[in-house]
DNA sequence: TGATACAACAAACGATCGTTTGGTTTACGG
DNA sequence: CCGTAAACCAAACGATCGTTTGTTGTATCA
């Protein structure tokens, strides 16, 4: 619970800092293996000085879980605009999604590596947080025209799964971009789909 | 690097124990978040008594991981030997994997918890052992009868990603079984896929 | 410009981590 | 039944963990 300021923030506040190396070592090694000294030096901080943006290791994860939910949500709500065909947004959605999980990574890429259980007492936050980035890939399902009988809620899983398990396979070199891969994926599934 | 012993093992030898304690934590924490503590307390010994079955913590790693890759072999390969039929034969091969991964779970739950860059000593080794494994699925795409030009390794590693991705969100409750979620998974791509 | 509170430093706290070392028990082969 | 080695105990080692506490500097606003 941080205690709401009297004065606005001030200019040299190295909060983002904060912020931006926590990602990455969260992204790297995960929650458990990614130790407060570790982003305090990354920021040129000492360790203690990050118990004055946070109360404890965990609302840090919090923090930077809830900044990458909001970072993946703008990015595949502002590329599903664009489209208007409903495989097209789907497509569109898988492929902004799969370009801040490979490319720009860091924040989105906590939402994949660090699961709930492994921060019990933020558990139930972070679930929630995860549910409400997934409602976008919900509505673009329910709005695809499929055969009568098609399990939705199977194709979202199947969907998400193997887009959230490529950061753990997926290599820049290559000719495969996040954009091609997601154009694949989407292809497997949407010709034998067609209504 | 365990000393090769000079007599036979003794009846009483805790290695199994020991095995089924990490394969348990690992499995449920993580490799960071699992203590040597916790395992040997699991299965009734001091912390130091690990030590004389496993060198090191990567080494008790390496050799549960081994083991999840030698029980998921087997189930797979046995389920796939029942069937002739190319995608039912894909469909008995995914049915096993989530079995194993979903129910009687540990030991194939550590292929899927633990990366390889969890266990920098050891990322090579695990790389291996999961590869050798994967060679099961590799095989079953390959012999799938595709329309001309389908990208048959990222058809693989979507359903790869898609079946181990489901241990983040697969609940035990409710209808929903490993075999129809196999079942399912593997249809959303059969019909569009029929060569 | 002086008072205030934001933001960080400096230095430690106890707890827990992986691991080591030397001694003890006990099943097994001869 | 005895000697041996397998299997474990008992107790600690130094390192690192998340966190706390008291203090210091400095940007901001009246």
């Amino acid at each position: 619970m941080a205690a709401k300021p009297l004065r606005s923030a001030r200019s040299d506040n190295r909060l983002p800092a904060v912020l931006d190396a926590a990602a990455r070592r969260f992204a790297e090694r995960g929650y458990a293996a990614a130790s407060m000294r570790d982003i305090a030096e990354a920021c040129g901080m000492l360790p203690g000085s990050l118990y004055y943006h946070f109360a404890a290791k965990e609302d840090l994860l919090v923090a930077v879980y809830g900044a990458g939910v909001e970072q993946l949500s703008a990015a595949v709500r502002g590329a599903v605009e664009k489209e208007t065909a409903p495989w097209a947004r789907l497509e569109a959605a898988c492929a902004a999604h799969l370009e801040a999980l490979l490319e720009h990574g860091d924040y989105a890429q906590v939402l994949v590596r660090v699961l709930p259980v492994d921060v019990p007492n933020a558990a139930a936050r972070l679930k929630a947080l995860r549910a409400d980035y997934e409602r976008v890939f919900r509505d673009q399902i329910r709005d695809l025209p499929l055969p009568p009988g098609t399990d939705r809620s199977a194709l979202r899983l199947m969907l998400l799964g193997a887009l959230n398990w490529s950061r753990f396979w997926f290599v820049e070199k290559g000719r495969e971009t996040p954009r091609s891969l997601a154009r694949k994926f989407v292809h497997l599934l949407e010709e034998s789909l067609h209504a």
